[in-house]
Order: structure tokens, then sequence, then C-alpha cells
DNA sequence: AGCACGCCGACT
DNA sequence: GTCGGCGTGCTC
């Protein structure tokens, strides 16, 4: 950095918004300032940001007056070097700004602001004598105080100094805690255990207890009632402990367990609640490879040899987890870390116990659902080097790894990998590839279904291909049947939209013992309400969508923007009382089941009934006590889920998702089919799957059937050869939105117009008018540009940004929003 | 993200 | 006649 001044610097400072560009500081103070230390700065009034220095300011503006950083936060950079190569890649690659980024990539308690709070740590002795005066200071204000804005304290403070720095090593020493809401998430939840002293812990101690109280009968009952809740009777019981409120106590019984813990016969302790991926369970240790599996993992230690990301095609059930399990082994033994990505859904109980029983401690998990302090722990282990793997969605992207040497990607193909909203819309595993090229690490991407792009890149010379088709313990893949529904109903082999076919099957495999599923790809009641008199149906407000009927919630409600009403007691329109629901959703499915197969156990999982995860694992776990026959679900139960007694498997309606207007339907279609057959008899018992559909001749369906992949995919990229869409051109989408329908058509219109003649016909296209057209009372337009193999992708994005950028500049379209997304999905 | 400036409804 | 709704624009 050069000086302006002595000891004046003049930096770009890169502050967590959503703001156009880097702003310029001013600088002057102890420290010499790198690029990636935080700075507090000022910014329009007297609100503090933290902000990043980005770079050292090539001129000074003249335009307007630079004000001054008030404080560097940090000795070293916050963020290494490395790393802000890749969030300056991330901004320009999906044309965002470098304050979006930052956004997504700094959890908020790093972004101290004036509207952050400091109070002392629950659990920091701060002893008096050992504190400067300066530190006095403070800790006697946080003291009298309880919680301080920053922006209170700076103005109590004595005014030179370097107090962010001293907040913020504090806060890194666990000696304060530094927050922006309430800091009531920072109280560890706690349970209270009751448990038998160690002396009492075996069957003649135990005698003795009961000896004690041999003239105290309510007490007697008591410890009874107690051996009995811990599983004492039980041969193989191993606990000695309960959950206090698993006692279910009544007031009576509060008063006897104290006083046995007086007595010194039950002992009562207060623990942390673990998160639940942090319990650990009774399962066997990673099995030995198979040889499968050997060879799967050698070849994939050879693409890794000529640094070349791996993909590996494992089927469902082909142990692809163990393969992943040798080369984290592997690496961490290289002394390297390590990051597993899964989508979202995928991060179960299962595979995190799986993986903590093998890496212990050394594994983070990092959750959207993490709570700040769990997050927080994670970025410092990630940080420190002293979590070696960790497992986490997307964003995981962002962690601070000291030394990443390994990647994997699961379930690569899955598109809740893509952000959609807010910006930066990147692609989790795009942009972890492009992270691990930045540290040389290694690249695994697994799918059974991988995305039509990575199968071209691995087969076709850009990556490394390989392939585990052999189930693991050599579980039989299911037999796939298709259910023609037109002939069915002129057949009348038809009770409300299900086959009779697929109704005694779900019987039958009830009847067996095991358990069916039943997918449907829409929650609710149902789609559409109808008047049957004048034909008027049911619209959201806000949206192009029409209201989904919900029964248990006893409203009709949109998908899109949440607006809900009650249900209409007759029509609006003409006031007939014909007023029917028309379509099927899960709710409804659910309901079928009940009525058409009395005795059927049936539950349902969607976004509605999992709104907590305890929900969640609820279901889950009555599925595996096999308290339900049957499991009626969305998407959710495509993913990740493995039931033993699972058999049969349904799909009440595919042909929507095949004709779905998107150059992707064949490929969706292929990989949900795929995956939700993987759901169906992974043991002992072959698994059958029925799909209903209109069409049961369409290639893809057979395709699927007949277990085809390699042609699917073959065939798959001619057709996407033909119309030049991906793998063979990039796309960037541009929305326009906008509250009246002209200006957002305008907006888009103009911008095809001034870029048609720079790219020409072949590359842009539009505008369009998507499906659903209104979103939030904002109408949407669409521009999608098509970046043919062989054309700088970098400067037809150059130019987009610019034409944009000019059009937003002129203001002859005020208020229309501009959205840009690249790879969109 | 905030905060300020700016044009249209229910009130002293 | 005014107070205030949040729509839009700027932050160095």
């Amino acid at each position: 950095m050069s000086l302006l001044n002595e000891s004046d610097f003049l930096l770009e400072v890169a502050i967590p918004l959503a703001l156009p560009a880097t702003l310029t500081y001013r600088y002057s103070g102890p420290i010499v300032p790198k690029p990636g230390m935080r700075v507090v700065v000022p910014l329009k009034g007297k609100k503090l940001y933290t902000g990043i220095i980005w770079a050292e300011a090539k001129e000074v503006p003249k335009t307007y007056e630079v004000k001054h950083v008030i404080e560097i936060i940090d000795e070293q950079p916050f963020i290494s070097n490395l790393r802000m190569q890749f969030l300056e890649w991330m901004a320009g690659y999906y044309m965002c700004t470098i304050g979006e980024v930052l956004l997504a990539a700094i959890p908020a308690p790093f972004r101290l602001s004036s509207e952050s709070f400091m109070q002392i740590h629950p659990d920091f002795d701060w002893k008096r004598e050992e504190l400067g005066s300066e530190e006095i200071w403070v800790f006697t204000l946080l003291e009298k105080q309880h919680k301080v804005s920053l922006a209170d304290l700076l103005k109590a403070l004595p005014k030179p100094g370097t107090w962010m720095r001293i907040f913020r090593k504090w806060q890194s020493e666990n000696k304060v805690l530094i927050f922006d809401e309430l800091p009531d998430q920072y109280k560890p939840r706690t349970e209270i255990r009751i448990g038998l002293p160690e002396k009492f812990q075996s069957e003649e101690a135990i005698e003795k207890c009961f000896d004690m109280l041999a003239n105290r009968p309510d007490e007697e009952a008591f410890m009874l009632k107690f051996l009995s809740k811990t599983g004492f009777s039980d041969p193989e019981h191993t606990s000695w402990k309960i959950r206090k409120t698993d006692l279910q106590l009544s007031e009576d019984d509060k008063k006897i367990l104290l006083k046995l813990i007086r007595k010194g016969i039950l002992v009562s302790e207060k623990v942390r609640i673990k998160p639940f991926y942090e319990e650990t369970a009774d399962l066997p240790p990673p099995s030995e490879l198979s040889a499968a599996q050997q060879t799967a993992l050698e070849q994939t230690l050879a693409g890794f040899a000529v640094n070349k990301p791996v993909l590996l095609l494992g089927v469902t059930g082909s142990g692809k987890t163990e393969i992943y399990i040798s080369l984290i082994t592997k690496t961490i033994a290289e002394g390297k870390q390590c990051l597993l990505m899964l989508p979202e859904i995928a991060i179960s109980v299962q595979i995190v116990y799986r993986l903590r029983l093998v890496f212990g401690d050394r594994l983070g998990v990092f959750h959207s659902k993490s709570s700040l302090p769990e997050r927080m722990e994670v970025w410092e282990g990630a940080d420190s080097g002293k979590l070696q793997i960790v497992v986490g969605v997307r964003s995981a992207i962002f962690l601070p790894f000291h030394h990443l040497g390994l990647l994997i990607v699961d379930e690569e193909h899955d598109a809740s990998y893509k952000q959609a909203e807010p910006p930066p819309r990147y692609h989790g595993r795009d942009a972890g590839i492009y992270l691990a090229s930045l540290y040389q690490a290694k690249v695994l991407l697994g799918s059974a279904t991988p995305s039509v792009e990575s199968y071209y890149k691995a087969r076709y010379g850009k990556w490394h291909f390989v392939s585990l088709t052999e189930r693991f313990g050599g579980a039989e893949l299911p037999d796939i049947e298709y259910i023609d529904m037109k002939q069915a109903e002129k057949t009348l082999k038809v009770k409300l939209d299900f086959s009779t076919l697929v109704l005694d099957k779900i019987q039958s495999t009830k009847d067996e013992g095991r358990q069916s599923i039943i997918f449907q790809n829409r929650r609710g009641y149902a789609p559409y309400l109808q008047c049957k008199d004048c034909g008027w149906i049911a619209y959201c407000p806000n949206c192009d969508v029409s209201l989904t009927y919900h029964q248990s919630k006893k409203k009709i409600s949109c998908h899109y923007c949440g607006h809900s009403d009650a249900i209409p007691k007759s029509c609006p329109a003409c006031g007939s009382v014909q007023v029917q629901t028309v379509g099927y959703g899960t709710e409804k499915l659910e309901e079928s089941l009940m009525q058409l197969l009395p005795g059927m156990r049936v539950a349902r999982m969607d976004q509605d009934t999992t709104s907590s995860r305890k929900s969640y694992e609820q279901l889950l776990s009555q599925m595996r006590n096999h308290d339900l026959d049957a499991l009626v679900g969305t998407q959710m139960v495509t993913k990740g889920l493995d039931f033993e007694d699972v058999t049969f498997v349904s799909v009440f309606d595919i042909d929507r998702v095949l004709h779905y207007p998107d150059f992707r339907a064949n490929e969706r279609t292929f990989q949900l089919l795929s995956q939700i057959s993987g759901r169906a008899g992974r043991r002992k018992h072959k698994g059958l799957v029925m799909v209903q559909t209109s069409k049961p001749y369409h290639p893809i369906y057979t395709m699927v059937a007949k277990g085809e992949l390699i042609l699917f995919y073959e065939a798959e990229i001619l057709h996407r050869k033909d119309f030049q869409f991906p793998p063979f051109s990039k796309l960037i989408k541009i929305t326009t939105r906008h509250k009246n329908q002209e200006n957002a058509g305008k907006a888009a219109l103009e911008l095809t117009l001034r870029l048609m003649p720079k790219l020409g016909p072949q590359m842009v296209f539009g505008p369009e008018i998507p499906p659903i057209s209104r979103l939030r009372n904002q109408f949407i337009f669409n521009v999608m540009i098509k970046i043919p193999e062989g054309i700088s992708a970098a400067r037809v994005k150059q130019m987009v940004k610019a034409e944009v950028w000019q059009l937003q500049v002129e203001k002859t379209l005020p208020g229309v929003q501009w959205i840009l997304d690249v790879d969109p999905v």
C-alpha cells in the first residue's frame, strides 16, 4: 500500500450491503492496512458498518469528500487472499456485487455494527485485578448495563483508541458476547437428567437401596417406576439415567424425588442438550469396501492424480458413503481439510451419525438451521484447522478453510444447490469446484442420477468418470411398471384417480408387513377450487396462480406469496354453492387412501407436516417403528429416505413433470423417477414401483424402467446439442420485474432490442412471459441469453451488464427491477 | 440494509 | 387545511 501522506491511506472498502461497488475511505492510524482486513466505517449519517479492505484506491475522488475509516479491526487479514479471490470471482461470474457476496459470506456476528450489542460472557470469569484501566472502564459499564450497543459504547468511551479491536479480541477470547438481536439464542438449551449414583449401579447395590426405603412405600414405588423407565428389567439395558421430563412426574412425585436426591439415592444433573447431529448412536463401524467399491475408489484416485474433478456415478444403495469415508480419511491423513456438501434435506441424522462415528470431534456440521453460535463454532474450527471435515449445505463454501484438500458434492444434480434469492445466485457445486481449484483441492461429485452437464463433462474429457453400478450387499433394483390411466379409466379400474392395481398393492404390501411410499409433487388438498356452475376459479390476488385448497387449515392459499383466504361457502361470481375442488394434492391422497383402504395407517410428509425438525424426525421414526403402513409425500420423500421395509413405491402423476416447458424436463423426469425408485426394496426384499401415467410408452419412462441410464444421457446430450442448450451453451436469464405489466414488458423488450445487434438472434431470446407471469403483484418478463461454446462468456456478461446498467441509469423505466441469473436451473 | 426525500388518504 | 403511508434513491 502506498502512502498518500505520512501514514495516510486511501482504501477501497467493500461493505456487506447491496451496493453497486466498493466505497473509498481514507485511513490514518497505527496499523498498516492490508486487503482482507475488516474496518469500521461511517456510512450515510452516523451509522457504522463493518467493511472489508478490498484494495488500495487508485486516485483521490474529486466529486465528493472522502470519509475516514474509524478503525481497523483486525491485525491479520480476516479474509485470506485466496478467499478474496474466490469472492471476487463469484461476484463476476454470477453478475452481482461484492457487497452481495459478502452478505452471504460473512456471518452476522463478524459484522460488528453500531447496532450490535455487547454483553459480558456468562461463562468467563473476569478478574478485576487483572484488567487494565481501560478494560476496567468498559467492564464496569457492561456490568452495570447488562448489554450495551456498540454505538453507545463508542460514545461513552474516551475518544482515541482501538476499541473495536479490543472488543473483537474479547469476543474471540469468549470474554464478551457480541450479537445483533436478542441474546436468548446464546443460552444453551439444557435438560435435567435423573440417575442412580455409581455406587448403586448393580443388582446387589439396588437391593441395599431398597432396604434403606423399607418403611417408605411411596419412595419405594417411585424407585420402581424410575427403574422400569430406565429399562432396568430389560437384560440389555445400559443406562442408569433418564430425562426428568420422561418420568412424567406428578406434583407429589416431584416431592418424593427431591427427598430421594437429598438422601443420595438418586442424583440429578443439568446437561446441555446437544444438537441432534452431535449425538452419537450405536451403529456398526464402517464396513470393509467391496470389490466394486475398491475399484471405484482406485479409479477416483486415478482421476485425482491427473487433477481432474471426478464424477462418481453410483446407483442408489451402491455405498458411495464408504468411498467418501475412505477419501476423507486419506485427506485428513495428509493434514488437509474436507468439505462434504449435501443438499439441505439430505443432511439427515443418518449420514451425520455415520460420519461422526468415524470422525468424532473432527467433524463439524454446517446447516441452514444451525444456530449462530453453532455456525461460529464451525467457522472457528475450519479457520483453525481443528475441524478436519465439515458436512454442510451450499453456504459452507464460504467457511474459512485453512487448507482444503477435498471437496465432495453429494447428489450433485440436486437443484437446491443453486441459490435463487437473494444474490449471489450461485451454484454450490460449480462455485465449489472453482474454490477447490484455488486450494488445489481434489473434487468428487457423486450422484445416482448426475446432471446432464456433469455427465457430459465427465464422459467427454474435462472431468474423470467413475461408475459404481452394483448395489451394495447385492440388493436388487426394483421393478418399475407404468399404469396406463386412460386404459384404467375405460375399464373402470380407477378409484379417486388411484389405479386399483396400485390400491391393491398398497394393501398387499401392508398385509405382508411392509410399507409403501406414495409420491405426488403437489402439497395441499387440491390445486384448484372451482365453481361447477360458472367455472370461476379461486385465484391469488397478488400472483398469477390459482389458490391451493388446504383442508386441514381450512384455507385456500397461494404457495408463492403466502396469501390465504377463508374457503368461500358459495361462488363469489354467481352465488352457486356448487364449489368444488379440482385435482389432487398430498393431503387429498392421504384422505383417499384412508377412505379406500380402511385400517391403513397413512401419514403425509410435505412442507405442511414437517415445519419443524422434530415433526420431520417424528415421521421418520414412525416409519422406522412400523407405526405407519404408507407415507404420502412430495419431493421430500424422493431424497435420501432409507427404510428397510419399504418395498412398494407409487408415483401418482408423473406426466406434469415431463411436460413442464423447460429444456430440463426430460432430465428432471428421469432423475425423479430414478430417485424415487431408489426408495423401494433397499435391503433383502425386491421392490416394486408403479407409476400412473397417460403415456406408458414414453421413451423416458421406458429408459428408467430398463435402467438404461447411459442411453438416456447419450440421447439427451444429442438433444441438447441440437438445440444448443447446456452443456453446449451457457445461459443467462434476465428477469424484469415491475408492478405494472407494461413497464416490465417494455424493459425486457428494450434490453432485447439493444442486445440483439451486438449478440445476434442466436444468442438473444425473448422477451418471454414466464408460466407464472405475476408474483407478489409484480409482473415478470424474461430475456434469455444463450452463449454458445467458443464465445467468451465473460465478455458477453460484461456486455449484458453494461446494457442493464445503462438502462437503469437512463431512468426511462423507473422502478423496474433487473434480476440477472447466470446458469439458471 | 437503513435513512431521507417525496407525492396521495383519514384526521385535529 | 395537515400528518404520515411506504415507494424510490443514495450511501464514499
